[in-house]
DNA sequence: ATCAAAACAGGACACTTGTCCTGTATTGTC
DNA sequence: GACAATACAGGACAAGTGTCCTGTTTTGAT
């Protein structure tokens, strides 16, 4: 029976795209409900998989929540923030068209769910030191990539200090994602942005 | 047999100590654990009061909520940045000693378990629209009361919008308190608060 | 073709979750 | 002192939680 099933399409075993299948809907799931509010039924469900797959690829909860930390929410932080940072012609410009570039995203769609990293921040990192650890190192990266730029412009600014300021920007980021949030609302954003390139422009960066 | 017990001081009626009591600790719980992480027995084990007790105060988990939003949240954003913003002698001078204030108590113990409301927002606000309304307010209050000691200063400067640049304060401090949290360290704080300084006298805050 | 390991199915399991229910003690009012 | 309303005790309850376990199918090496 199962083996004619088989014969005629039947499953067919791609352990890599199931996992990456259930990482992803517990991605989207972590950052839109939570870490906590989204139960191994649900993911089951949501992908569309049964409890022995899911058990197979992560046999507890912390071990996904573990891959979802690493395989995506860093590579989030990378693509909208590192990479374009790096890219850019200088460190002002950068980061206001980032910021210019997730407004206009929020304001696409209708709701605002955050950033990836803070939400996930604050629901996991008291859960576990593993996941304070794996979200400081985010942080760090991204704090690094900032700096760095600030770094490379051509002439020094002695006035602002590269370490001190990329986690200022950081801070603004997180926080102002935290109040659009609570706000539904884009606002919070414009106006950091606004704040930061009066900032940014009174320092001399570029 | 009960009635003896009464008698010879048994159990006492004191509605009111036993629902601030259970308040409390639901705070303390909160935003240390989480809200969805705290579980109905965690309170009443934690607060010492029977089942009966706590549903008497609270039927729902949502009431026990609304209330630590609305008694004790707001309160505490009322005592650390409210007030003494208004008591201060300007605006940067009292922004910054909230800062110092909060790093020193920060560094007394050893944890740093965030803000209260940013906290309890990220926990919260994606559970039930009536949450994140009352977050909403709480924001609005700290925002405006921002606003109005940059209005409040003896010559008008034209250079800063005072509610762009409150919102600019509020995201600085949620988001280097979840950094701090994350990385266990005062340092963002302490970094964002020298940022702040050198911006706002730039724009000659008082 | 053989066979062990890997990949998956489906459900059982013990435990926790939030809520509710019955019963008793205390309180305020007359 | 009578009595209804309030305040509390203690546990029952169904639904949901994360984990594990026994089978079956597929895969890759020989």
């Amino acid at each position: 029976m199962k083996t004619d099933a088989a014969r005629h399409g039947g499953r067919r075993n791609d352990p890599q795209s199931m996992r990456n299948k259930l990482i992803d809907t517990a991605y989207t799931a972590f950052v839109r409900n939570g870490y906590h509010a989204t139960s191994m039924h649900d993911l089951k469900h949501e992908a569309g998989v049964s409890g022995g797959a899911l058990a197979h690829h992560f046999p507890t909860k912390k071990d996904i929540g573990l891959s979802v930390l690493r395989d995506r929410v860093a590579r989030t932080v990378e693509e909208t923030w590192i990479a374009p940072l790096q890219a850019a012609s200088g460190a002002r410009q950068g980061i206001l068209s980032i910021f210019e570039e997730i407004v206009t995203e929020l304001e696409g769609r209708g709701s605002v769910m955050g950033c990836p990293l803070n939400n996930l921040s604050h629901d996991m990192a008291r859960q576990d030191p593993d996941f304070r650890e794996e979200i400081e190192l985010t942080f760090q990266h991204w704090h690094e990539a900032i700096a760095n730029k600030i770094r490379a412009a051509r002439e020094p600014l002695d006035e602002v200090d590269p370490d001190a300021f990329a986690t200022l920007v950081i801070a603004v980021y997180s926080g102002a994602m935290a109040m659009a949030r609570a706000s539904q609302s884009a606002a919070p954003l414009r106006a950091c942005s606004d704040q930061l390139d009066r900032i940014m422009r009174g320092w001399g960066v570029v």
